[in-house]
DNA sequence: ACCTGAACACCGTTCAAGT
DNA sequence: ACCTGAACACCGTTCAAGT
């Protein structure tokens, strides 16, 4: 055991940059922080390197959160042993949407240039219900509706800035007292429903379900 | 007719600041070059003041795109005149489709909290749906399904860097050219899906018309 | 009341120099 | 090959001073 402030060698110092660590250290101070947060000086200061030393691994910051949205969109749990194709695409459709509200700044990020895990990730969709022998057109119309469902989906829960369920009671209930009676009647009576807990056909899972019946329709009335 | 540089009494020089031209030209600048080119040095030189000039009429640059999202809200048609409920969904949410086309900025500036603008848009969505005899439920589910729809679509569609049509074809095919055989052979099936001009249901008002479809027979099955 | 320049504490990134 | 500090050209915003 060395003493405290022995000097140890120069090269064995730290362990040596690479781009999965930086990458990995964005998404987790992202995930706290926010993207907006995030920059170049602060992640390298929260890694023990000058700043200048991430730019061996990254070509700049742009390229650095291309890699944080593709190495998220890898979190994604694509599972191949389902029994129907309506299995397969519900699970897959739930672990995106889980990534989406692990990762809070995804969402916004989701429309970059698509990566290999996004190219997956889309490819697993399309190949589920092809091979179901949905026509071009529907595969088609279902693959829109079904990713945009879940990006718009965790875009407005995520538009309210609370984590848990008292913020939110209270956030609600500020955002009825903001509210003109007289201007905006209804306004405040679809503000009280939500906040009365009565919306469970408003859920993720509800209305993805949906979408679904309506593809397991067009695809049965063309059979 | 004064000479060409006759000195113009310094109180008329130019015509002063106020909070609505600072918020349109930050929108004509946002409109043309992207919002994370508005900086308010930048936007200060575009009106011909200086940066600090900007700070008495707006509190801070978060304080600025707040008002720039309410104000390009603002530009939703809101018709009243329709004859039903449905007609009148139908124009407003085209109408503000429109909008977020025109502001490519907008969908991702859309979670922020809301300004009178967008509550008087929620207001009259609402509202529509309740004096025709929607049930609260049912009006929340077609409201939510609805808004998702507008700003998901726009988002999916502006999230391909093209304008016009050439653009979308070359991009496509570089798309297709980069796509693995092997890895991606459903992908590659849907870009060139997309590419060969059939997607007809793909598009916006198709798939609005779906969700108008699913609204309007789950009201009548109530009825 | 409205405008302003200087100054402050930050950015991302280039460059030339270190090992 | 990987790391680095100094320097550059930008940010948003505070402040004290002008009219």
């Amino acid at each position: 055991m060395p003493p405290k402030d022995a000097v140890i060698p120069r090269t064995a110092r730290k362990t040596p940059l690479n781009r999965a660590r930086i990458v990995n250290a964005a998404i987790a101070f992202a995930d706290e922080h926010g993207l907006q947060a995030l920059s170049m000086r602060s992640l390298a200061r929260n890694l023990g390197f000058g700043v200048m030393s991430l730019y061996n691994h990254v070509a700049d910051k742009d390229d650095l959160i291309d890699a944080m949205v593709d190495a998220a969109t890898g979190e994604i749990d694509i599972d191949t042993t389902c029994e129907s194709w309506r299995e397969t695409l519900r699970t897959c459709l739930i672990s995106a949407y889980k990534v989406m509200l692990r990762h809070r700044w995804l969402p916004k990020e989701w429309s970059r240039f698509p990566g290999p895990a996004k190219n997956h990730y889309h490819e697993a969709i399309l190949r589920t219900m092809r091979q179901a022998d949905f026509p071009e057109p529907l595969a088609c119309q279902g693959f829109h509706a079904l990713t945009m469902h879940v990006v718009g989906f965790a875009l407005q829960v995520l538009e309210m800035p609370f984590s848990n369920q008292e913020e939110l009671a209270a956030l609600g209930r500020q955002a009825l007292d903001d509210l003109d009676e007289q201007a905006y009647p209804y306004l405040r009576e679809h503000v009280h429903f939500h906040l009365s807990g009565q919306d469970e056909r408003n859920d993720f899972k509800y209305m993805l379900d949906l979408i679904l019946d309506g593809l397991e329709r067009e695809l049965t009335e063309l059979t």
